[in-house]
DNA sequence: GAGGCCTTCTTTACCGGTCAAGAGCCGCGT
DNA sequence: ACGCGGCTCTTGACCGGTAAAGAAGGCCTC
């Protein structure tokens, strides 16, 4: 059941047929309509995507890709607000979304081995074998939340300058000694956070803009990470800052995930928020506003980020398919500090040993 | 640079450089490795998936259609604990996942013109003409919450069981004036759902399953539907039921999102939950049991369903390639009440004109 | 020492389309 | 009456692989 066969039905060549599915406007009519009819009482659907994609040399499915696994797609809130808004970007052109794994293991690699027409690469190990082999690909790619490589566009948000500012208004507020929250799902967790044994661009970034501020300001630091994938994880991170004597008073948080980590442990301790805590957040996700107290954090805007990153893409696919010289951007959205209940002046430090 | 590109450089024949990458057992170690660094010297990075896709008759992803907008993949919970599941559980098969939209406009249509090796048909119109195109391509497939057909294996829950149990749940607590909220987002809103107008197989069944408990009950019915999409909508439609004198005692929800609606709607307007209004939801997502007062309503297994769903494709796909006959399993998983604070006993109904 | 089998590589024949250039026909302007 | 451009349709080449059967050599067996 292939073009030939309704060629054969309908006395004309594949190639007219083909045109009759794929370029309307190169036969008459009447004869495609002849065609078509063939088609559909032999029960042939279309041309085959995949030898199509062969012969035009493109898929119609763009992939995304990123480190973590696949369910974090779906669970993490900053992820889906921005996978939502490329898909919904991406639809009226026409491309479908690919959700790509990245594991190295076992014989099949979805990087090197789905077709695709480019592909997003999304808070990703940089230097994965995944995104490695999308490379090699020459595939047109577009890089979010990733430190931008200069000939690879990119789409970023203000990370440091939005953590600068967040900082800025704790150390505002009279806060002096800050716990500085990071995620982190590799190695062992614990105090002591530095830019380089940060995981991932906006962990790094974010710290730096921390940094930025409260170094200066000679602020006393405590430092930790933790991880977001459950809110378990996320209480038990938060007590190696606040089970201890000298606790700070102010924590700024990676992510609103983990914020929500602190307050639920903040509660169970029985420590005010934002009487006895500051707690400062990252994102601006759904929940932030819908928590109480409501979060203060740093907003960014995942459906900006989507429209720009689908724009991105299809832009360097276009280009890659013409043969033009992609002009390669570099997008950094802005962010902004939205103040709410979480956070408040400094009070007087807790005597050591009157927390919990 | 193809296969030839390589074969010719190391003097083989293009199958024999085929098979160094696709099949290691083939040809002797020392070659392989010949033709592994010369593939890699230069810079060819392995078969080209369209083309391995066109000979092979697979591709390494399956693509998942609803009808809804693609955002709604990544915005309902009850949709993203599904595909999440669904996602981790193809992983390790090396299955990629693709996002179908379904839009019938536009000159591309995903579900005709993008290559899969088989689908799941996920809380669908099922007449919609994406779907069509999936059955008439003869693409394996799996319907997912989804009137079974025969002929094709399905996943569904014990939507109407659950719907029972949740209609005996507040009849035993003496409600007798009970709402009905249905989730509808195509027509017009309002009082009267009916089993045929409901949108949908889960609707529908849930719909029954209220019906089959309340009917010989002889409880009195006020129903309505309402769209779950925005916090918005869904308050305003619980007004239809919340916002007259007769209002029912309990409410009986479609999803938790839409109960949570619910929830919202009567703090607006001072009724008490559960002292002068029960709700109970379906599904149990996660919100469920974090919101005050925490959730009454029926649980499903998502990850169960992710599971189910993607072994009976994969199980699919590995018949439709080896051609034998498929085994058609519908598999139905089970609901379960889970009694929360949302719910409780029948109060003394409300003098007319008194509510608010 | 001949036949049989395994290993390793090659040959031949597709997989099902699309691109680009060519050929027949028609109407039109002159 | 003729040349020319525009519509239609056809021709031939190519996209980059894989399946399956065949051929060459080596080892083992009896």
């Amino acid at each position: 059941m292939t073009l030939q066969t309704i060629a054969d039905q309908v006395g004309v060549s594949r190639m007219t047929v083909s045109n009759a599915f794929s370029k309307p406007d190169q036969l008459s009519a009447t004869l495609r309509e002849r065609i078509l009819s063939a088609a559909q009482e032999l029960g042939y659907v279309g041309p085959d995507p995949a030898a199509r994609a062969l012969a035009r040399g493109s898929t119609g499915a763009v992939g995304v890709i990123f480190t973590h696994s696949v369910r974090f797609a779906f669970t993490d809130l900053v992820a889906t607000g921005f996978l939502g808004a490329i898909a919904e970007e991406l639809a009226p052109t026409g491309l479908s979304l690919t959700l790509l794994t990245s594991s190295d293991d076992g014989d099949i690699v979805p990087a090197r081995d789905v077709a695709m027409d480019g592909a997003l690469v999304y808070s990703c190990d940089w230097k994965s074998q995944a995104v490695d082999f999308l490379h090699r690909r020459k595939l047109p790619l577009v890089y979010v939340d990733q430190d931008v490589d200069d000939d690879i566009p990119s789409v970023n948000i203000d990370d440091r300058g939005g953590a600068a500012a967040a900082a800025r208004h704790v150390l505002e507020l009279g806060h002096r000694r800050i716990g500085l929250l990071l995620s982190g799902t590799h190695g062992p967790y614990g105090l002591l956070a530095t830019p380089e044994a940060a995981e991932g661009h906006s962990s790094r970034q974010r710290l730096l803009g921390w940094l930025d501020e409260l170094g200066p300001a000679g602020a006393e630091l405590i430092s930790a990470r933790q991880d977001s994938a459950t809110p378990e994880h996320a209480r038990w991170g938060a007590r190696l800052l606040l089970d201890r004597p000298d606790r700070p008073t102010a924590v700024l948080c990676f992510s609103d995930a983990i914020a929500y980590g602190v307050l639920q442990a903040a509660a169970e301790l029985g420590i005010d928020v934002p009487g006895q805590l500051t707690v400062v957040g990252f994102d601006d996700n759904p929940l932030a506003s819908q928590v109480r107290p409501t979060l203060t954090t740093v907003r960014q805007d995942l459906a900006a980020k989507g429209r720009a990153a689908a724009a991105a893409l299809t832009a360097a696919i276009e280009h890659a398919r013409t043969g033009a010289p992609a002009p390669v951007e570099h997008i950094v959205l802005p962010t902004e500090l939205v103040i709410r209940e979480s956070s408040g002046p400094a009070a007087a430090p807790p005597r050591p040993g009157s927390a919990r």
